[in-house]
Order: C-alpha cells, then structure tokens, then sequence
RNA sequence: CUCUUUUCUUUG
C-alpha cells in the first residue's frame, strides 16, 4: 500500500490524474487496499483539477469503507475551495473537521489566510492571524509570507513592512520565500537597485538565493529593457552551481 | 536531518 501511494501521488502531483484513478483498482488486485493515505492524495487529485463534487463523493466513500478522516483528509478538502475562491464553503468543512473532533491547525489557519489574501480581504486575513494566537496556535514563516505577499499585492506596503517587523519580533527568520517575495516586490516597483542589494543582505543572514530569486531579478530587468544586467545576473547564477531553467 | 497525503515565492 505504501508502494501504490508513492505511485498515486507521483500521478496526482504531475496531473496524471486518471492514472491515479485506475490504481484503485490495480490496487486491489495485487491484495493492497487503499488506505487513508490513498484517499487523501486522489482527494487531492480531484481538488488540484476543480473537481470539488467529485472530492466530496470520495470522502462519502471512504467512510462507507470504514476508513476515518484525519486532519489531512479535511485540510486537503479546505485547500482545494481555498484554491477556488469558495471561502465559505473552506468554512463549513472547518465545522464539518470540528464536528469530527479534530480542531484547526497551522495548515488550516494558513490555507484560510491565502484564500483571503486572494480575495483581497486582507483585514479578515489579520484577523485571522490574531484569532489563532489567541488559540495557542502560533503564525509560522508561512503564515506571514502569505500575509506579507497579499499587502504587497494590495498595494499596502507599510502593512507588508510591519508584517515583517512583527514576524522577526516573534523570533521567525526571513526564510528563502520571504526574500522571494520582497526581491519580487521591488522589481515590480522598478526599484531594482535595492532588489540587487537584498541579495546581498540574504546571504548576510546566511540565506542562499535560488532559481526563483534570480528569474525574479532577471524579469525584472527584462521588463525595464536592462538586457545587459539580465545577462550578468545569468552568469552569475551559473557560476553559483544554479542551473538556469 | 531514512522526503507515502494537505499551506507560502519567479516565469503566469
């Protein structure tokens, strides 16, 4: 069983979804039953294609199979309206979770919190950031890189700049993704001078820019016709051992 | 850091 779930989720993950479906039963043939595991990550599958009705019929299913639920199962489900835009139907499956006695958690907090940003509702967002302190639940590096992108997309940058201030007070390092998103942002601005002098503040804090990093910067000086700097940047990576992609 | 499933960053 644990063989075939590498398998589903290597499916699931590259889109190869009806392949994933048939290993149900291919499954079954070599005495293997699909587990919770099993259910999560085709619940997944069905999630990642928009395929919501579907998603709720298997996990019909998989109770009438006797298997249970767990946080995944839930959060898988929570993700997947997040990704929608479907926000309130994200809420009653967090009351279906808390009906089953399994309480919110750091991933359930953060998938709501990036389903704000989306939206635009960034004060809720917040919101939602205080609501699960109070809880004893603690905001992550990803609960702040979320927030901090959606003030920055919103246009609220001394928001985004608090965000970062509040996340460091809490004793939370500027993860690799941090970097990412505020290189992005000041490229987006045109402000590439100080998007270069970030790099070096990254690694200063020992923190190693990736391909992500210098795409970013390389786009940003497409875009302001700076094709030289571009090309600098392209050595550059290349010289640190990053593959250009 | 023996990574089977759910959340954050580029091109989109």
């Amino acid at each position: 069983t644990h063989t075939f779930n590498i398998l589903a989720h290597g499916f699931v993950s590259r889109g190869e979804f009806t392949d994933a479906l048939s290993l149900f039963s291919t499954m079954e043939g070599f005495g293997c039953s699909p587990d919770t595991i099993t259910h999560n990550t085709i619940l997944d599958g069905y999630c990642r294609k928009g395929m919501l009705k579907e998603a709720r019929d298997l996990l019909v299913e998989m109770k009438g199979r006797g298997l249970l639920p767990d946080r995944s199962t839930y959060n898988t489900l929570i993700a997947g309206y997040c990704r929608i835009g479907w926000l309130k139907e994200a809420t009653k499956v967090i009351e279906l979770m808390t009906r089953s006695n399994f309480l919110p958690d750091l991933w359930t907090y953060n998938m709501l919190m990036l389903g704000m940003c989306r939206e635009g509702r960034m004060d809720e967002a917040c919101r939602i950031k205080d609501e699960m302190q109070k809880l004893a639940i603690m905001p992550d590096v990803v609960s702040y890189n979320t927030l901090i992108k959606g003030c920055f997309q919103w246009r609220n940058e001394g928001a985004a700049l608090r965000m970062l201030e509040e996340m460091r007070s809490k004793g939370l390092k500027p993860s690799l993704v941090t970097y990412n998103i505020l290189v992005k942002q000041l490229c987006e601005e045109g402000r590439m001078d100080e998007a270069v002098t970030n790099l070096k503040k990254m690694e200063e804090e020992f923190t190693h820019p990736d391909n992500v990093t210098y795409n970013t910067l390389i786009n940003g000086y497409c875009r302001c016709g700076n094709f030289g700097e571009a090309y600098k940047l392209m050595d550059e990576m290349v010289g640190r051992g990053l593959k250009m992609d």
